[in-house]
DNA sequence: CATGAATGAGTGTTCATTCAT
DNA sequence: TATGAATGAACACTCATTCAT
C-alpha cells in the first residue's frame, strides 16, 4: 500500500516543518500557515494530513519525544556497559540533538498548560529517568558505585543534572558547550565511584 | 485633580495579573484582553499603564526576575556562611516561589525567540550562577570543599543541578517535591566535602 | 482545482467598491470593513486580494490615475488636431468622470501627507501637463497660437485653468456645470489665437 | 471680562495647533490627542474649549476661512485700484499663506463629505469669487478690460485660474513657485486688456 | 479649570477552519 | 488529493468620549 506510506511520509515531512518553525520562531509562531509555507505547501493541503492545528503540533512533539526515546532505546540495546557514553548520547552534542533540545524546551513549557502535550512530556521525562536509573544500576552492578549512596536519590540527582545541562546548553551555549557538558557528566560519574 | 491612583502600584497589580494568566494558561494566553479581565479592568484601561503588550509582558517578567534577584541579593547580605540554606532559598519550596518557577519556565522558553526577554533571562541566569559561585567559594574558604575539585566546573555542575531540580519540581511535582530537592542539594554539597 | 474566480477581475471590483465609498463618505471612511461591506464580502476575504489596506487604496487610486491617463493616451492616438475636443475630454462632463474627479480630489489631498499616493498624484499631474503642452504645441504648429505668447507659461496657465475648472465643478457643480467649463475652455483657447 | 478673552485666546491657540497637525500629517491625523499634544495640553483639557472633535475641526477650518476672508476684506478696503496686487494677495506667496493653502486643500476635500465643513468651504469659495468679480469690474470701470468679454465667464475663468494656481503651488511647488504664479496672473490680466 | 482613569467601539490585521471546486 | 475562496473570531492597538477627582 504505497499510498499509506506516502501519507505517513508526508505527515513526517510536515512534522519536521513544524520543528523548524518552532526552533526558529517559537511555538506560538507555528501557525498552520507558517508551517504550510515552511513545507512549501498550502494551509488547505495540510488539512488532508492533520484535521486541526493541535493534532499537527501534537504529532510534531510526538516526533521529538519518540526520537529521543528511540535513541534511548537504541542505547539500551547496543550498550556494552559503557554508561558514560550512553548518557552522553542524551546531551545536545550535534546539530540534530541541539535542535531537538530547543524544541523540547518550547514543548515542555507548553505542556504545563496543554494536557495533550503533558502526557508526551511525561513520557519523555520517564524515559530519561529510566535511562539514568539503568546507568546507575549498571555502575553498581560492576562495582563502580559507592555502596553508601542512595539509589533513588542518585537517579534524581543525575536526571536533574542532565536536564540542567541540556537546559543551560540551550539557553547559553556560549557559557556551556558540548565539551563542558561531557566533562561535567564524566566528573559527576567519577564522583560516584568508590 | 484626577482620580487618585497609585500608578506604580497599579502597574504591579497588572503585572501580577499577567503572572496569574501565564501560570494558568501559558504565555501565549497572556493577551491584553485576558490580562485585563484577570485584573478586572478593560483593555483600554491597561493602556494607561503599559503602552504596548511587550511592555506589559516585559514588566511582568522583570518582576519575576527582580524578585528572584532580590532574594539572591538578600541572601548574600544576611548570609552567615550557611551555604546550604542560601542555595535552598533558590528552590521552589513555597507557593510563591513555585509560581515564580512556573512563570520562569514559560519566559525562558519564550526568551529563545524574543530578544527583549532574552536579556532578562540572561540576567537571571547570571545571578543564579554568581550565587552558586559564591557558595562554592565560601565552602572552599572554610575548608569544606575538596581541594582537587575544579572550581569553575563545580559552579557549572551546581548551577545545572539547581536548575534541573527547579525544572523537575515544576514539571513533575509528584515525582520530585521540595523535601526531595532540599535533600538532594544537601547530599550534593556533602559530596563535595573533603 | 479551487473555486474559479478571476483574480484580477475581483481586484477591480474591490477597487471600484473603494471608489464608491471614497466618493460617498470620504477617504478616511474607506476602511477595510466598509469596503468589504460595499463589495458585499467580508474583511477577511478582502485579504486574499489585497494584503494590506494601503495596497487596496493604492490600487484604487491607481485605477483612477490610469483611467485618466488611458483617456489621455487614447486622445493622443485618435486625435486629428481638434485640440479643444481633446482637452474637453479631461473635464468631468459625464457621471464617470465626475466620480473620478471627486475621488481625485480626495486622493490628491491625501497625497500631501502620504508618500505612496504622492507618486501617483504626480504621475497624473504630469500626464495632464503633457496633454496641455501637446495641445498648445499643436495650435502653434497650425498657426492658431499668437507667436508672442510664452509656451511654458501658457502650458502652466492652461493646466491651472483646467484643474481649477475641474475643482470648481466638483466643489460647486451648481455654480459651474459642464457646459460652463466647456465654454470657458473654448473661450480660453480662442483668446490665444492670433 | 478677562476670562472670556483668555477662553477665546485659548481656543485660537488650539485651533492653530489643529492647523499645524493638519499641515504636517493630514486631516485624518488631527485626533483630539494629537492636537492636545501639539498644543502641549491634555485631551481632557481640550474638552473645556471644544465639546467634540467636530467642533474643534470646524473651528479650525473656520479660522482658515475667516483669515482668508479677512484678507480679502482688508484688500477691498485699502485697495486703490491696483487689481493685480489685490489678486496676488490670494496666492500662497509666503509661509503663512502657503500653510493656509495646504490646510485649505485638506478641508475642501473633507467638505465634500462633511456638511458642517461644506458651508465654510462654500463661503470661502464665494468670497474668492466676489473678489475676482470686483477685480474685473474695477478693470472694466477704468477701461482696462476689453468690452467684448463676457463678465460672468471672465469671473469664472479668473477664479478657476486662481484656484488652479493655488492648487498647483501646493501640490508641486517645485514645478510652480510663487514667482510663476504672480507672472501668470499678470499675463492673464494683461491678456484681458483692450 | 484641569486631568488622569476608564470605557467601548472601531481600526488593520492574523488566524484556524470550512467549503466549493 | 489539493487549493484558493471565504468566514468569523480574535489579536493589539487607537480613538472620542465620559467621569471622578
Amino acid at each position: 500500500m504505497p499510498k499509506i506510506v506516502d501519507h505517513e511520509q508526508r505527515r513526517r515531512e510536515l512534522g519536521d516543518a513544524v520543528l523548524r518553525v518552532v526552533r526558529r520562531d517559537g511555538l506560538s509562531a507555528a501557525t498552520v500557515r507558517a508551517v504550510a509555507a515552511e513545507a512549501h505547501t498550502s494551509a488547505g493541503a495540510l488539512r488532508h494530513y492533520f484535521a486541526t492545528q493541535s493534532e499537527l503540533l501534537e504529532f510534531a512533539m510526538r516526533r521529538v519525544s519518540e526520537r529521543v526515546r528511540e535513541r534511548i532505546a537504541n542505547l539500551h540495546a547496543r550498550s556494552d556497559h559503557r554508561e558514560r557514553a550512553v548518557l552522553a548520547e542524551l546531551l545536545p552534542l550535534d546539530d540534530q540533538r541541539r535542535a531537538e533540545a530547543e524544541v523540547w524546551l518550547a514543548f515542555v513549557a507548553q505542556s504545563q498548560v496543554d494536557p495533550a502535550m503533558r502526557q508526551l512530556s511525561n513520557e519523555t521525562h520517564a524515559g530519561l529517568r529510566s535511562i539514568c536509573r539503568w546507568a546507575l544500576d549498571s555502575l553498581a552492578t560492576t562495582g563502580r558505585l559507592r555502596g553508601e549512596l542512595d539509589g533513588d536519590d542518585e537517579v534524581r540527582r543525575l536526571h536533574a543534572l542532565l536536564d540542567g545541562l541540556v537546559l543551560h546548553q540551550v539557553l547559553r551555549p556560549e557559557h556551556l558547550n558540548g565539551a563542558d557538558s561531557l566533562r561535567l557528566l564524566a566528573e559527576h560519574l567519577a564522583s560516584l565511584a568508590p
